[in-house]
DNA sequence: CTGTTAGCGCATTCAG
DNA sequence: CTGAATGCGCTAACAG
């Protein structure tokens, strides 16, 4: 059997509660007895076990992260990154994959993770329901989507800025027919879609672009998403000269579509995409680069700070610079047309 | 306050251990009273607490998962599908980022899983010393890359054989001076670098083809080191006329660097990569494919069946299908030669 | 089928 | 500075 507080004590030649004491470093320790005490428990091998210090203490020492699909490059470098935050501190992460729509489901019906976290990080932007949901956990939340939904502190980036950069870089190189793969907006309530069109007809207006709805289609967030929304603006009847996809996974299927067509990029058409994917770099595609890995380990470090003084500090809210990459995707139009 | 067990059998006017069993599904509990008692717990938002479970019954009802750069699509992928697995199955899923050197360091110096879960699934090779302190944890282990450890159920692929292909694919297509992009073969002890390195030399053997030491190169096994490894092959005296990198994110540096220096996939030069890496297809990247979901899945379904039949079943070894894929940057070499 | 009795291993009072 | 007592919320025998 593992050892446990006892043995440690007995070890040593004094109680339990002293063993606890020296090992969480409190104050009230001789030096001499805390040394001694340490040194057993490293004999012993012993670790407090988290059951038991978390049924006495109330503090369960983990924060709960809930992401749809990890396997997404965006996803898992947001964890990983707050994964280190939260280990260096001493906190356990305990991962939650709500990528599937039953998976979520099941989530916010059972919420599984009350009494089992002292934070919770969304890696997703809750409904208002699922919000709410969250807040009757009653603890620190923090979200890396950038829905400023109350309760929460959100570390994001300004999508309107960022999708504005893009659009007026098209806009800029002499583009007029500028066409739009967009994210699903429906299930996930992100607001990133919102912003990002929103941002792409304002563009376009103050650059005196008539906007055609079937310029804007829906690629989904995914590499196939992105070829099938390419392919299906080549149909177009009169085919835009420049895309814009809210993703770079989209706009990487995007070029896939136009390599399968044989059209040249960017001399008959150009793409601009979004995020800084770590493989655009290999791609050449220009995009908006947003800190990826710093939203996590920043939110990751927010949760932390209303661990250490509960109450004290109010949700906040944090945004990150974004900035234009130009790389090899993006050129004037081929006839000035 | 969250309600607690007392408050739900109060509510209902039954002792705890009847709502314990009524909630838990145990038999021995009318359905009559069970009913009252779903519904009571429903009404308060009752769930037991994890701490307190744990505490008393022995389990976590948690399974670690130990991963090096979870960012990564590969870890990323088995990570998701681990997930799903699990929390179907009621597991939690404690994450734990080992890929700084400093965080592997710790976590093996400190071992915080032990008292935390009850199985622990590996994404990483453990060298001889860290699988000792695994095994000594004494929960059912498993990995997903194929390190064959004793004490360790192992999911994998078989390396040798899907790098033969590779690398017999190139031999057929008539190239002679094949170039290899490695993995780094130190710090992970990783036996996929070792075995496919193998492969690669014996493919070379078999077909009468000389090896030179020049055309190996080490890529990290990140898109940045293929780069890197594949100008290096470049300035060899007799550069290669193809390339078997081993990883696509190798393959995918490597074909950047190819398009730096002008030179054309695969009519200047053949690439083959090995993984299928979700975006291979995407850059028309022909490779060797092995179902990296599946194995998450299946390590974790593995690791469940230990813990439902303790003892009864042995750690195994299930080795998973590969193929090769033919994609775009593959092709005879330009003059025969 | 159900209630009672004991802990699980620790953190936290309160004394000393 | 240290020890003894108490309880965190639950599960697991054991009775009945």
């Amino acid at each position: 059997m593992a050892a446990s507080i006892n043995d440690v004590a007995q070890a040593v030649g004094v109680s339990a509660s002293t063993v606890s004491r020296a090992l969480r470093g409190k104050a009230g320790v001789s030096d001499d007895v805390r040394s001694r005490i340490v040194e057993a428990a490293a004999d012993l091998g012993y670790v407090a076990s988290r059951s038991a210090s978390s049924l006495a203490g109330g503090r369960t020492f983990t924060v709960g992260v809930i992401a749809p699909y990890v396997g997404r490059w965006f996803f898992g470098t947001v964890l990983d990154a707050a994964e280190d935050v939260l280990s260096a501190a001493g906190y356990d992460l305990l991962l939650y994959n709500l990528g599937p729509r039953e998976a979520r489901k099941r989530f916010f019906a059972e919420l599984p993770v009350r009494k089992r976290v002292d934070a919770l990080l969304s890696l997703l932007i809750p409904d208002e329901a699922e919000g709410l949901a969250l807040r009757s956990l009653g603890v620190p939340l923090a979200t890396t989507v950038g829905a400023p939904r109350p309760g929460f502190t959100v570390v994001g980036i300004d999508d309107r800025a960022g999708a504005q950069a893009a659009v007026r870089h098209l806009v800029n190189l002499g583009h007029r027919r500028i066409g739009m793969i967009a994210g699903a907006s429906g299930p996930l309530h992100w607001t990133a879609p919102v912003e990002r069109r929103r941002a792409y007809l304002d563009v376009l207006a103050e650059a005196g672009i008539a906007c055609d709805p079937a310029l804007e289609v829906d690629g989904d967030y995914t590499v196939q998403g992105g070829q099938r929304a390419m392919t299906q603006l080549l149909a177009v009847p009169n085919p835009p000269t420049a895309v814009f996809a809210q993703s770079d996974e989209m706009a990487m299927g995007a070029l896939r579509a136009l390599r399968l067509h044989r059209l040249k990029v960017p001399e008959d058409i150009s793409v601009v995409g979004f995020d800084d994917h770590e493989l655009s770099e290999v791609v050449g595609l220009t995009t908006i680069a947003q800190p990826v890995a710093e939203q996590g380990a920043e939110a990751a470090r927010l949760l932390l700070n209303q661990l250490d003084e509960p109450g004290a500090v109010r949700p906040g809210h944090v945004t990150m610079p974004i900035r234009l990459v130009l790389r090899d995707t993006t050129a004037p139009p081929r006839n000035g047309r």
